[in-house]
DNA sequence: GCCAACGTTGGC
DNA sequence: GCCAACGTTGGC
């Protein structure tokens, strides 16, 4: 089983939506690193759900993968707020899986707590510059980050 | 294939 | 609101 930390601008998507409704697909994203992160997730993988874009900004809560990867087909619809112009039914390369709810933290892990903590040096959302919306989180860095937000 | 210009992300 | 950093686009 893999771990990783998915961002969700909470105005869009928070951890108490996700809370409501228990499970909601997880699409949208629209680049190619991130992508394929998504491409090898498989059901019962775990996640830090992060919010982003917000203040202050943290790790909210868990989710769980519960589908294999999918094509995103937000991608192919001209309503959606994720449509690409680019992409058809034929050519889809954007991705989707669905995730299921799983516990808020009594209190946010902020960015700056993440910035204290030691162990936590490889974790990309913490690289200078890093913009990564889904990435892997290895297991020492799981023990980290869970052992001071529950 | 290079690279400048532009758009986006996201913390501050 | 600012702006650093990065990804993408498009002219050449």
């Amino acid at each position: 089983m893999a771990y990783w930390l998915m961002k969700s601008e909470p105005d869009t998507f928070s951890i108490s939506d996700l809370a409501r409704l228990e499970q909601a697909p997880w699409d949208g994203v629209r680049n190619y690193q991130a992508r394929n992160f998504m491409r090898e997730m498989r059901p019962g993988d775990e996640f830090l759900f992060y919010h982003s874009s917000c203040q202050p900004p943290g790790a909210a809560g868990i989710g769980r993968i519960i589908s294999e990867p999918y094509p995103d087909h937000t991608a192919i619809d001209p309503d959606s707020p994720y449509h690409d112009p680019k992409a058809t039914a034929e050519k889809l390369p954007w991705t989707a899986v669905d995730v299921a709810f799983v516990k808020k933290f009594p209190r946010l892990l902020t960015l700056s707590d993440m910035r204290s903590l030691n162990g936590l040096e490889g974790l990309a959302l913490l690289q200078r510059g890093s913009r990564l919306s889904v990435m892997p989180v290895t297991d020492q860095q799981w023990q980290v980050l869970l052992a001071v937000a529950s």
